[in-house]
DNA sequence: ACAAAAATATAGTAATACTATCGGAAATAC
DNA sequence: GTATTTCCGATAGTATTACTATATTTTTGT
C-alpha cells in the first residue's frame, strides 16, 4: 500500500514548489528530521544546507525563512490528517462512528502509509506535537491568516465541527469542541512524555490506546453522545 | 485595594532576583511590554536595554537568556493565578462554586489589583495568551522540568484537579481536565481575536462573558456536575 | 544539441546572542 | 562616616544568525 497522494498547501507558503524538485524534497525530508533533532529555535537553514550538502542560498530559493518553512510543514500535516479522515471514513454514514474515526486518525492509530515516500510520517507527527502551535502564535498572525496560511487547519476544524453537529444539532460549540479535540491530541501526547503531572494518561511504546480513550471520553461526554 | 503580594518563582530562573532591585523591576515591567509589542521572536535584550536606558550586559546579570526570561514571566503569572484562586475562593466550601471561581479567575473576570505595582496585569495576561505555551515547548523541556522550572504551572494544575475531584470523586481524568481548562482559557481567547473560525465565541471590548460560559459549559458537562 | 531553469559557490552585511573586563556609583555594614 | 561590598554602565569583542547579491556551473526539457 504505497498511497502516495498529492497534498497541497497554500502557494504563498513557498517561493518554488519543493514537491516539484529533488532538492525541494530533500529540504522537506531532512528539514523535518533536523527540526526534531535541534528544536525549532536552534534549527537554521545553514545547518540544514550543510546536512544535505547544499547551500543556504539554495534553500532560500524555496522558503522565505524558517517560520514560513514551519507553517508549510504544519499545513502539510493538517491537510494530510484531513485526507486521512476522508479516506478512513469513506462510506460511513453514522456520525458517531465517523467521530471515532476522527479521534483514531488524529492520534494516528489508523496508520496509513506515508504521505509521500520522502516524508517520515512519524517525524512529521512529532514535529507537529512539539512545534505545531508556534506556527500561528506569532505577531504576524493576522496578516498571515489573511493570506490563507492557516487554511488547512481551518478546513480540518470545520470538517470535524460538521461531524459534531451531525451527532448533536443542538450542540452550541461545535467549532470550539473541534479545535479542543485537535489541541488535546497533541497536548496530552506531549504531556504524557514530558510533563506527566498535567495529564492522567500514559503512552508507552507508541501505544496510543489511553490517549484515544481519553479523547473519546471527553468529546462524547461533551457533545452528549 | 493595593494587594501587592510577594509572588515567588523557582530560584534557578534568575541569576539575580529581579524583584529585589530597581533595575530588576524595570526589566520585568518593560520586558513584558516589549515582548507584547515585538513578539517573542523579535524581542532581544539589546532592544530592551535601549528602552530602559541600560545595557545588554546589565540585563544578562539578571537572566541567562530570553527563553529563561519568558519562563520566569510565565511562571510568575501562573503563581499569581494560583494566589488569586486561593484568595477568591477563601471560605467557600462548595466545590462547584469553587470551580466556577476558578473559571472566572483564569479568564480574569475577578480582577484583583496588580500582582505588584510595577507589573501591568493586562500586559502580562496578554503575554501568557500569546507566548505562554512556548515556555515549555522546547527541546530542553525535560532538563528544565527536572530543575523545577514549571513548578508553578504544575501546582496550579494540581489545585484545579483537586477541586474537580471534590465535585466528582469518580471522574477518571482530573489532571487532564484541569490542564484542558487552563489551555482552553488561553486558546479561545486567542482564537476569538485572531482565528475566529476555530471557536464559537466572541470577545468584544474585554467582555469575557462568552468565554466564561464556554468554559463552564465544557468543564461541568465533562465532569458531570 | 541548445536554451532555460536549477543549483552551487562565494561573498558580504546587519543583527543576534552572548562573554569579559574595568571603573564609578550606590547601597550597606560596622 | 568611612570602608566595603554590590551593583550598574561603558566598552569591546566573538561566533553565529538571517539574510541578499551575483556569477558560474550543472541539470533538464525538447
Amino acid at each position: 500500500m504505497s498511497a502516495s497522494v498529492q497534498i497541497n498547501v497554500n502557494e504563498n507558503l513557498y517561493i518554488r514548489d519543493p514537491q516539484s524538485t529533488k532538492l525541494g524534497k530533500k529540504i522537506i525530508k531532512e528539514g523535518i528530521l533536523l527540526i526534531n533533532e535541534l528544536g525549532l529555535e536552534s534549527f537554521t537553514f545553514k545547518k540544514l544546507a550543510e546536512r544535505i550538502d547544499s547551500t543556504e542560498a539554495s534553500i532560500y530559493r524555496y522558503f522565505t525563512n524558517k517560520h514560513i518553512f514551519l507553517v508549510y510543514l504544519v499545513s502539510y500535516y493538517w491537510e494530510w490528517v484531513r485526507f486521512r479522515i476522508d479516506f478512513n471514513s469513506m462510506n460511513i454514514d453514522d456520525p458517531v462512528r465517523k467521530l471515532k474515526i476522527v479521534v483514531k486518525t488524529i492520534v494516528d492509530t489508523v496508520r496509513l502509509a506515508n504521505p509521500a515516500e520522502y516524508i517520515d510520517r512519524d517525524a512529521l507527527h512529532h514535529l507537529v506535537i512539539f512545534e505545531g502551535s508556534k506556527a500561528y502564535h506569532i505577531k504576524e498572525v493576522d496578516e498571515e491568516n489573511k493570506q490563507g496560511f492557516f487554511r488547512t487547519l481551518k478546513a480540518l476544524n470545520a470538517k470535524i465541527a460538521g461531524i459534531i453537529l451531525d451527532i448533536n444539532q443542538d450542540f452550541p460549540y461545535p467549532k470550539a469542541a473541534a479545535s479542543d479535540l485537535l489541541e488535546m491530541a497533541n497536548n496530552h501526547h506531549y504531556y504524557a512524555e514530558h510533563l506527566p503531572s498535567l495529564t492522567d494518561i500514559k503512552i508507552e511504546a507508541d501505544n496510543m490506546e489511553e490517549l484515544e480513550q481519553l479523547m473519546e471520553y471527553f468529546i462524547f461526554r461533551l457533545i452528549g453522545k
